[in-house]
RNA sequence: GCCCGGGUGGCGGAAUGGCAGACGCGCAGGACUCAAAAUCCUGUCCUGGCAACAGGGUGUGGGUUCAACUCCCACCCCGGGCACCA
């Protein structure tokens, strides 16, 4: 009867049935209420799946399996984020188009996903890289167009020397090529942008709406950098122009003493005709330099500050009418919200290193109101040593003296804006989208250019732009798309004149597929629209999305930002709500043995497939489970995985077991301890599922199976029943524990189930209830402490009262001895848990 | 510098005010074996003790409480993100 645990049998076994029978198809119509799990999709790169891709599948087929059991129609699809830099590199190298590259290695990935045994719809899988599918990324990118969202602008960009590419800003780290680890310079480039920043607000406000890890709220609050202030105009003296400054502390403008202009401020050209600059020469010479700055050089020394007066001229500071030198520096940003500064030395840092480099005064105006004396940014030597920055009471501020720092602003404001001198205004760090790249490997840009016409969209009936086989995937040297090499495909016509015109040659990032491609699963074969209302209502928005930390800031906000768009312009139904993702959580990285990171280069790296091999993929899935604590990263332990093996050959010994005593008696109960522990391993095992504390879940299995296998072998268990040898648990209660094994183990789990004499699959079935009654029907321990000591343990009867409990205590020897120390004063009882008496 | 996490045995970790160290790894001893592997059993925070037991113990210092890994204040260390954003 007993059959040994071959995980590779029973797993291809299984996985061939499942499949033959479509049991993870997912209906549309359906009277159920719906669950939409999504988990990022993947790069399909030519290392195959590795254990860190592993363990989100894992976790949210986890939650897969549970919902369709606990009566959801789930929909919980996969496909291949496969636009990249890595495949058309590899192109450039090899010769062999990428699309070949990509069928590849999507059938590995998916190969591999299979053999873990992922519940995944595979009838729904999609690929960002096929015509059909880009197709609908590219009138994405028309209804961008049309709306105004998309624009073409000259702009200094991160150029990649090595990959001869443009980069966006989350591209480059450190100053260097993401993906190559050049260093990147500075080159001016016509880009398509993307509005992102219209949507700025919208962004922020709405991750109220959702259930996102308050850290994923914070990071993407930072990211988009909301700034609430005034902007301030401030006269040129004897000139017409005036600079408009923005500040966040309008409090402090009375000890502004200088004003400072970015050096690709738009007021240069005009004021350095006026004639009246003493030493346009040197200003002119300090702006040509830190154009050809990268911008990380600039950013790099903090402390020391460069900069040129502008001198001639002066401003007035438009709240006490003085007048203040005006300098041209790049510590002051252009593209950050007017381009120019007032310079508050005694209260901002940056400035008090700029008034300290040129020896500028300082006015203090803010009083700390926690330090008696002011002046505390002066040393004993009369030098300066730090600003203060926070907020405090006016002084030195005419008027407005005696404030505090909010209630100024205000006062400040009104006094401004009669004058009309100043207005409120919200800045945000967050910039436009570059959206071009100068690649092949990624979607064509459905715009053409006509000389009479200028920028023309491609009829949506023409679309997909479809990419042309091409022989060399190199870019230009010039830095331009391979694409323009194709004459043929270049020159076409105008759609609009008919007279002769050029498609666009860049290509889109490859975020532009991941920006939408949960909607496409709701209606993946659609060729009609990008995916149908009707199913778009009934399955969006997506109830759980789980991915990358290193995504906040990238794919989740910019699908985010398509989201509303498309919302807004009514591609989706309005129904949805404004956010397309109402929950998300992270998974952490799986690190190699010893807690480094798994590269090649290390030589570290474990291929999930040879895990399968020696252990079987119930045995990779469980282990990925326990090893830790789901959002934390965590390092692969190889005798961790031993030992999780030896759980699961012992739940096969403990079941295979059990199920002779099944045969051999059809009726028996499970033993009255066994029943409560199964109801509470149940409880456990539901509750820590849906928090993804699935390390507590998988361990909560394991006591359960150890008591199991303890009964079993507990021959005074059995004697007192009278029979000599018999089960410990029913054939009910047995598939209740395969249920909550499922899960984790579906394979064995599977075949256990079948093993026990059903004949259709355990997915079908529900997922398990307890029963609050068992719980609760079982005795507790009741910690007696004397003074806050542990002295005894006493098992009481659940909910025994305060009497009943003291009387046990206090017939307790240990207890007696301890209490008759002193006398009781007081007495602290909470019920079932523990009774602290307290002497004196 | 700023903003998030986090610090518990030899190791991964459990316990979110109520028995610190669940579960697993490792280690030690034992059983089986000619032997090894595998498997099974027992033990395993530190100190003293043959033991019962007693005392100490969750980065450091203080506080609140009958009771603190858990809450509050200050500091130290580690990881991540942002960083001249006015």
């Amino acid at each position: 009867m007993k059959k040994a645990y071959h995980p590779q049998k029973i797993e291809r076994k299984w996985q061939k049935e499942w499949e033959r029978r479509g049991i993870f198809r997912t209906k549309d119509n359906s009277k159920k209420p719906k669950k939409y799990i999504l988990v990022e999709f993947p790069y399909p790169s030519g290392a195959g799946l590795h254990l860190g891709h592993c363990r989100p599948y894992v976790a949210l087929d986890i939650l897969a399996i549970k919902k369709r059991m606990e009566g959801f129609n789930v929909l919980f699809p996969m496909g291949w984020d496969a636009f990249g830099l890595p495949t058309e590199n590899y192109a450039i190298k090899t010769g062999i188009p990428p699309e070949k590259v990509t069928k590849r290695n999507t059938r590995i990935f998916k190969q591999q996903m299979k053999r873990i045994g992922l519940s995944f719809d595979w009838s729904r899988e999609i690929t960002t890289s096929d015509p059909s599918y880009y197709k609908w990324t590219q009138w994405i990118f028309l209804q961008l167009f049309k709306h105004g969202m998309a624009y073409k602008k000259r702009i200094p960009i991160n150029w990649c020397p090595s990959c001869k590419i443009g980069l966006a800003n989350e591209e480059v780290v450190n100053g260097r090529c993401e993906r190559c680890g050049t260093k990147v310079v500075r080159k001016e480039k016509e880009q398509w942008m993307l509005r992102i920043t219209k949507y700025a607000e919208r962004l922020i406000s709405d991750l109220d709406k959702v259930d996102f890890p308050e850290r994923v709220k914070t990071l993407e609050r930072d990211w988009i950098g909301k700034s609430e202030g005034h902007e301030v105009e401030f006269q040129l003296f004897g000139l017409e122009q005036s600079i408009t400054v923005f500040t966040s502390r309008l409090d402090t403008i009375f000890g502004a003493s200088f004003l400072v202009l970015s050096p690709e401020h738009p007021a240069f050209p005009t004021i350095l005709q006026t004639g009246k600059i003493k030493n346009r020469k040197a200003v002119e010479a300090y702006i040509e330099r830190a154009k050809n700055k990268l911008e990380r050089e600039r950013l790099e020394k903090t402390a020391e500050k460069t900069g040129v007066e502008i001198e001639g001229i002066k401003a007035v500071n438009p709240a006490n009418n003085e007048l203040m030198p005006v300098f041209v520096a790049d510590y002051v940003l252009a593209h950050y919200g007017t381009g120019a500064i007032m310079g508050v030395p005694a209260h901002d840092e940056r400035d008090f290193d700029f008034a300290r480099q040129f020896n500028l005064p300082l006015k203090e105006v803010i009083s700390n109101p926690s330090e008696k004396s002011h002046f505390g940014f002066y040393l004993s030597d009369g030098r300066y040593s730090k600003p203060y920055t926070g907020e405090g009471i006016l002084i030195h501020s005419g008027r407005f003296d005696g404030l505090e720092s909010p209630k100024a602003r205000g006062r400040i404001f009104e006094f401004l804006k009669q004058k009309g001198k100043a207005r409120k205004a919200v800045h945000y760090k967050l910039r436009d989208w570059v959206f071009s790249r100068q690649r092949y490997w990624g979607e064509p840009i459905p715009l053409i250019y006509c000389p009479k016409c200028g920028w023309v969209p491609v009829p949506e009936k023409d679309l997909p732009v479809k990419l042309p086989k091409i022989k060399n995937y190199k870019p230009t040297s010039t830095g331009e798309s391979p694409l323009a090499k194709v004459k043929e495909w270049v020159e076409t016509k105008c759609p609009k004149c008919g007279g002769p015109a050029r498609r666009e040659t860049d290509v889109m990032p490859n975020w532009a597929g991941s920006n939408w491609y949960y909607l496409r699963y709701c209606d993946p074969k659609n060729n009609k629209e990008l995916a149908s209302f009707k199913k778009l209502r009934y399955w969006m928005p997506v109830d759980w999305y789980n991915g990358g930390m290193e995504h906040t800031t990238l794919h989740l906000l910019y699908s985010r930002f398509i989201f509303k768009f498309l919302w807004d312009i009514g591609v989706v139904p309005k129904s949805i709500g404004p956010e397309p993702y109402k929950k998300r959580t992270s998974h952490g990285m799986v690190l190699g043995e010893g807690g480094i990171k798994m590269s090649k280069s290390k030589g570290n790296v474990i291929n999930p497939n040879d895990v399968i091999d020696e252990f079987g993929a119930d045995t990779l899935r469980v282990y990925e489970m326990f090893m830790g604590p789901f959002e934390q990263a965590i390092a692969w332990d190889t005798k961790g995985v031993r030992g999780v093996h030896r759980f699961l050959q012992k739940v096969w010994a403990i079941c295979t077991q059990e199920l002779s005593f099944v045969d051999a008696s059809k009726k028996y109960a499970t033993l009255r301890a066994l029943e409560v522990l199964l109801h509470k391993t149940i409880k456990k095992v539901s509750d820590d599922i849906e928090q993804m504390k699935f390390n507590t879940a998988v361990s909560a299995l394991m006591e359960f199976c150890n008591e199991w296998s303890r009964l079993q072998n507990n021959q005074a268990a059995l004697a007192h029943t009278g029979q000599k040898k018999r089960g410990v648990l029913s054939k009910r209660d047995i598939g209740k524990f395969l249920k909550i094994l499922l899960p984790f183990a579906p394979h064995m789990a599977e075949e256990l189930w079948h093993l026990l004499g059903y004949r259709s699959s355990i997915f079908k079935s529900k997922w398990p209830r307890y029963n609050q009654l068992i719980i609760k029907e079982e005795k507790v321990n009741v910690v007696v402490q004397v003074n806050g000591k542990k002295r005894a343990i006493l098992e009481m009867p659940r909910g025994s009262s305060q009497k009943e409990v003291e009387k046990a205590a206090l017939q307790n020897p240990k207890v007696r001895k301890w209490v008759s120390k002193g006398n009781i004063k007081k007495k602290i009882f909470v019920a079932d848990k523990i009774l602290n008496i307290v002497i004196r």
